[in-house]
RNA sequence: GCCGGCGUGGCGAAAUGGCAGACGCAAGGGACUUAAAAUCCCUUUCCGCGAAAGUGGAGUGCGGGUUCGAGUCCCGCCGCCGGCACCA
């Protein structure tokens, strides 16, 4: 095949086309203010997650989305829209760091290397970027408002009772540090000692190192953390507003994990501690008979008595050995140990004992629980095993074995009993509000997010610490770039590759710099809203392109579509999202939700129907797909698979099923003559389609157009190879027919449009013709054929005028011969038309 | 375990509750050709009957239901894929 002269000359044509569309600025999207700017046209920013220039390359699942984007990019541009449709790279991260210290070349001439192949790939296959707006988080023009951005967090905090970002200085308290959005914490990270490295959690898989599958521990490190929790209602609120897919909006949702409850103080006995517990069930406060606290409690010590101080502590050093994943999928069997300490049920006033165990996290809620065995799996199956009372205090509404989880209605239970759980909650609330025990609150499971990460290959903070205390840097000294450190390698030691710089560490005499730098998140967080003004270097982006482009309007979201994986569902989806709600919050923005819509391409297959991947050697890259059949073969096979949304194995053989329609389209218009050249085909001439043509034509105008909309190309492709079929045979053959199907064309496959519209002697070119309009006068035919159903069975057909009136089509329904032989001695009980669809005779 | 999504020919798939399988692949047959490739035409859900044009029945994972009519809506199962997973 490779060696065989192509059935259409794309190997010359396709490179012309993308030299000839860069070189005229053919996909250039004006500013407001800029030349070429047209008030009047309705603005469409359609976006695509921009890739991680791997070193492998793009391969052809990058290509789906992309191809459906751009799609609708020149669709919308051929309507009259003007088209944000911009591309860049997610250029931070592991593998080029890794790659780094592998080979010792730095990071940054690697990724530029790996940038310069995407982008060559991505030109191959003729997507219509502006490239133009082209950015790089990596770059330093680029990362300088990532670090901006940061302070913006640094200096702001979530008021609660404006349930707003608010400036830093708007806080009245005594410690500002303790409510900023971005702050310092003690939290654990992923410690391999093998590696004498810190990982990401992408590099941990089962609780073991990726590389090598050594055993990573849980180490506590002075960290940079993101407050994104203050945001948890408004994060759920918002979704409300967006053109998501409702399963991606229930996935953030229970990301969120939003839980109505209450928080119950019980009374240490010997100590006089309080302790306070989260719980949902606050109806069941009466069969709570014991209590547990996680193993990380911070009042364990203190409350455990002298006997069980020994026991604790083993207990405590066991856990802590643990893995996270060895503690939660492993632990199938209940463990703990007693403190020995007993609490107050403030329900009660009963005398109950409080335990440690590793099922309890102190992670969420309180890090600790009342424990109700008869109405809590867990507990239930704690208590049996460690033989603790199992007190009913809900009556299921049918009787039930065990434990019962459900709601019922309560018993044993004082002044709750008799009433139904949801009651007996709020009655429960209420006693406990009273009485200054407790009081209803919402919990989340959403925890703040770890922002800092012991890498070389990310943004620095613009933080310098001095006597202890983190203070930022002024922002006339951004974008703080890394130095060039020769030695990318791990430290040996939790502390980050940046502490090896002593000379960039040092800020003055008594001031350092962070060496943390930021997670590959942060520059993916607010790309899209650089691409609206990437030139800007006074500002993130300036309040006219954001207006503009973002479109502040009624709806709540900027981008009009984003296409991408659904591997991103949650934490990009929600980082972007936490990022773009405070800079509202601050007046930077004028839309409160960073995307509109949100379209998931499925997943594309190997051929054998397994998850590409080099190790099974499946992969199928664009280059070898375009170097066969073409660019536009590539894009329309990836559009003709099969829904958008969905999972799709692929099929070379399909391929070449494409690429055949487009031969034939390239037949449409132009013939081979003796010596073997193509020229344009004799049997073209301006004569007037048949009517049956022209019915074809106006059909698939309105059918392509209807299918580009609501992203069903397969569909809109098919019907163009039915309109090809139409025509293929005609002599002559209508040029008229050409001047409808290459605009319709041109977004899948449009280096051949334009390549028969320019050799057919077309004005302009089929990339910027108005978008076709159907007739809907042509598509109405005198005489329509309608199927005949007697009791839901088809029988017959009847051919009936176009304006036949019901009686006509039920006179002539039954007056069918196969009708009437299905009907014989049989009484006709009802008819049903359906004009214009069919006719079913009821009869008995 | 919980929450989503999906089950239609040999394969990818199509079908506002209204003729199931459009379009494409593959397969078989034919035309063109010295021959092949390419191209063009025809056939192809399954099971009967018929020499044939035809013709009868069944059929959208399984079992029920609603409806004149269900791939589509409802209830209950089964299978595959994805997410979460001791979240109190």
């Amino acid at each position: 095949m490779s060696t065989q002269r192509k059935q259409f000359p794309f190997p010359e044509f396709e490179p012309r086309w993308q030299q000839e569309w860069l070189a005229t600025g053919a996909f250039r999207a004006p500013n407001p203010g800029g030349t070429g700017f047209d008030p009047a046209k309705p603005k469409y920013y359609i976006l695509d997650m921009f890739p991680y220039p791997s070193g492998d390359g793009l391969h052809v699942g990058h290509v789906e989305g992309y191809t459906a984007t751009d799609i609708l990019a020149r669709f919308h541009r051929m309507r009259g829209f003007n088209v944000l449709h911009p591309m860049g790279w997610d250029a931070f991260g592991l593998p080029a760091e890794q790659f780094a210290i592998k080979t010792g070349q730095h990071p940054r001439a690697t990724t530029a290397r790996n940038i310069e192949n995407f982008r060559r790939q991505l030109q191959a296959v003729g997507f219509s970027y502006d490239w133009d707006r082209e950015v790089s988080t990596t770059d330093p023009a680029y990362f300088r408002w990532t670090q901006w951005i940061f302070l913006q967090l640094y200096n702001s905090w979530f008021n609660p009772a404006s349930k707003k970002t608010e400036p830093i200085s708007t806080y009245t308290g005594a410690d500002p540090d303790s409510v900023r959005l971005a702050y310092v914490a003690e939290m654990p990270v992923n410690w391999c000692p093998q590696l004498g490295t810190v990982l990401a959690n992408e590099e941990v898989v089962d609780g073991k190192s990726e590389v090598g599958g050594f055993p990573v521990e849980r180490r506590p490190l002075r960290q940079w953390m993101l407050r994104i929790t203050a945001f948890a209602e408004r994060l759920i609120e918002g979704l409300d507003g967006l053109d998501w897919p409702e399963g991606i909006k229930l996935l953030q949702k229970n990301w969120i994990g939003r839980s109505e409850g209450a928080l119950v103080e019980f009374a240490i006995e010997s100590t006089g501690d309080g302790i306070e517990v989260f719980t949902t069930r606050p109806d069941t406060l009466f069969g709570a008979t014991y209590m547990i606290l996680a193993p990380e409690h911070p009042l364990v010590e203190k409350i455990s008595t002298p006997a069980q101080a020994a026991a604790v502590a083993e207990y405590k050093t066991a856990v802590a050995s643990k893995s996270d994943l060895a503690r939660t999928d492993l632990a199938k069997e209940k463990t703990g140990v007693p403190t020995g300490a007993f609490a107050t049920n403030p329900a009660n006033g009963e005398r109950i004992p409080v335990w440690i165990a590793d099922y309890v996290l102190m992670g969420y809620g309180t890090g600790a629980i009342m424990a109700v065995p008869a109405h809590d799996e867990r507990d239930f199956e704690f208590a049996k095993k460690f033989a603790l009372p199992i007190r009913e205090v809900v009556q299921p509404p049918s009787p039930t074995e065990a434990c019962f989880a459900g709601e019922g209605t309560a018993i044993n239970s004082s002044f709750l009993d008799g009433l139904p759980t949801a009651e007996a909650k709020r009655r429960m609330v209420a006693w406990l509000e009273e009485k200054n025990l407790g009081r209803g609150t919402v919990n989340y499971k959403l925890r703040d997010w770890l922002f800092s990460r012991q890498r070389y290959w990310g943004e620095p903070f613009p933080i310098v610490w001095e006597s202890g205390r983190h203070r930022p840097v002024c922002e006339s000294e951004l974008p703080v770039v890394q130095p060039d450190l020769d030695d990318f390698k791990p430290t040996g030691t939790p502390e980050p590759p940046l502490s090896k710089a002593r000379d960039w560490i040092r800020y003055s005499a008594t001031a350092g710099r962070e060496t943390n730098t930021m997670p590959q998140w942060a520059g993916s967080c607010w790309y899209y809203l650089r691409f609206c003004d990437p030139q800007n270097s006074n500002r993130f982006i300036g309040p006219e392109a954001d207006h503009y482009w973002m479109g502040k309007n009624s709806r709540p979201g900027g981008v009009d579509l984003y296409v991408g994986g659904t591997e991103h569902a949650v934490l990009h989806l929600l980082y972007a999202r936490f990022w773009h709600k405070a800079l509202f919050d601050l007046g930077h923005l004028s839309t409160p939700e960073p995307f509109q819509r949100l379209v998931n391409q499925g997943m594309i297959l190997g051929p054998d129907g397994q998850k590409m991947s080099k190790s099974r050697g499946n992969v199928v890259t664009p280059d070898s797909v375009i170097a066969e059949y073409g660019a536009d073969s590539l894009r329309l096979y990836e559009m003709f698979m099969g829904p958008l949304e969905q999972m799709k194995p692929w099929s070379m053989k399909g391929v070449e099923g494409v690429y055949r329609f487009l031969a034939r389209v390239w037949r449409l218009a132009m013939e081979e003559n003796q010596e073997g050249e193509w020229v344009v085909s004799k049997d073209l001439a301006e004569t007037p389609l048949s009517s049956a043509q022209l019915r074809t034509a106006h059909a698939t105008i309105k059918k392509v157009t209807a299918d580009i909309e609501a992203l069903a190309f397969n569909t809109a492709i098919s019907q163009m190879m039915v309109f090809t079929n139409e025509f293929v045979n005609a002599a002559p053959r209508p040029l008229e027919a050409l001047r409808i199907l290459l605009p319709l064309l041109s977004p899948f496959a449009p280096h051949l449009a334009e390549e028969l519209w320019h050799r057919l002697g077309f004005p302009g070119r089929a990339s910027t013709q108005p978008w076709p309009k159907h007739d809907e006068s042509l598509l109405v035919e005198n005489e329509i054929e309608l199927p005949v159903q007697v009791n839901g069975k088809l029988r017959d057909r009847i051919v009936v005028p176009k304006a036949a009136t019901k009686e006509e089509i039920e006179a002539a329904a039954q007056a069918a011969p196969k009708v009437r032989e299905a009907t014989a001695g049989l009484t006709v009980a009802k008819t049903i038309v359906v004009p214009g669809k069919l006719v079913n005779i009821v009869a008995k």
